[in-house]
DNA sequence: TTCAGTGCAAAGATTTTGCAAATCA
DNA sequence: TGATTTGCAAAATCTTTGCACTGAA
């Protein structure tokens, strides 16, 4: 989805179009790779350099509800933030450079869930599902193209 | 496991056996709910009143590190603890009363990480999977037997 | 014009660390 | 005895909130 595209549901939601919330939209938009708050807020100065830290959590907040965004627990106890696209669900990060890739995991957990359902009598509402690893580019090189190293 | 056992083990490893690193011991093994580590120096309390929640922490460290204790996402950012089986990897978690069980997660989780790596190139090295939903006891009664609501 | 949005500062919440005193082995 | 362990206080993070000012519509 482009950011044009989120600014408009943005909008038909009822949320104002400020420089600061495009700011976010286009940080989130072009980068690849999970970010945490503060780093969204030192990209988003170069676009909008009076940008606060506030607006950020509450932009990314609002992002969050209308499935723009995807936050990811991070080792650190912190969260990254990054891009969701649309219908997928879960979270494919490289511990390398910190792309994310998503996933569709209804399809391949249903068979999971319903095998646990059946075993331990619980019923299964909702659940967290996050893989890591290497993606293609650091398998090959074992470069690290993010600009910022795991928190 | 009981808890002479993890003690032993606590010793086998060179930790001493302090008052302190018991009460934890014992209210990890005593309680069948994910604990946060205030609930943790809460129940301790009990049983050597004078434990300290920093002691708390650096206890559930080491038993992390064994592999006696497990560490859930709760929804606040914040952590729960609970007993961990051997042999067993992730979590599920009611949403009632906090009772957390485990169940084997490589045999079902393989094939669908295969066919991920399969189709993204990526190679994956860790996981993290948490199941929540209803356990039989909250399904049937609606009850909550947690003395703690979620946090 | 008006009300949502912003940013600063402060508070809150969680977790870690420094260090002197206590204590297990 | 001697190295660990403890607990307090303080610091370090991460995130949210109060509030007066700003600015999008």
């Amino acid at each position: 989805m482009r950011d044009t595209e989120m600014a408009r549901a943005l909008q038909a939601h009822g949320y104002k179009l400020t420089p600061q919330r495009l700011a976010v939209l286009r940080v989130i938009q072009d980068g690849f790779e999970h970010l945490t708050p503060e780093e969204v807020r030192e990209r988003g100065c170069r676009i909008y350099p009076k940008l606060g830290l506030t607006t950020v959590y509450r932009t990314l907040q609002v992002l969050r509800e209308l499935g723009f965004v995807r936050r990811v627990h991070l080792e650190g106890g912190c969260h990254g933030y990054v891009a969701a696209s649309c219908g997928h669900r879960h979270a494919l990060i490289c511990q390398g450079c910190n792309r994310v890739v998503e996933f569709p995991g209804e399809e391949n957990l249903e068979p999971l869930i319903e095998w646990i359902e059946a075993r331990t009598g619980y019923r299964i509402e909702n659940h967290l599902l996050q893989l890591s690893g290497l993606c293609p580019g650091c398998r090959a090189g074992g470069r690290v193209t993010s600009l910022s190293a795991e928190r």
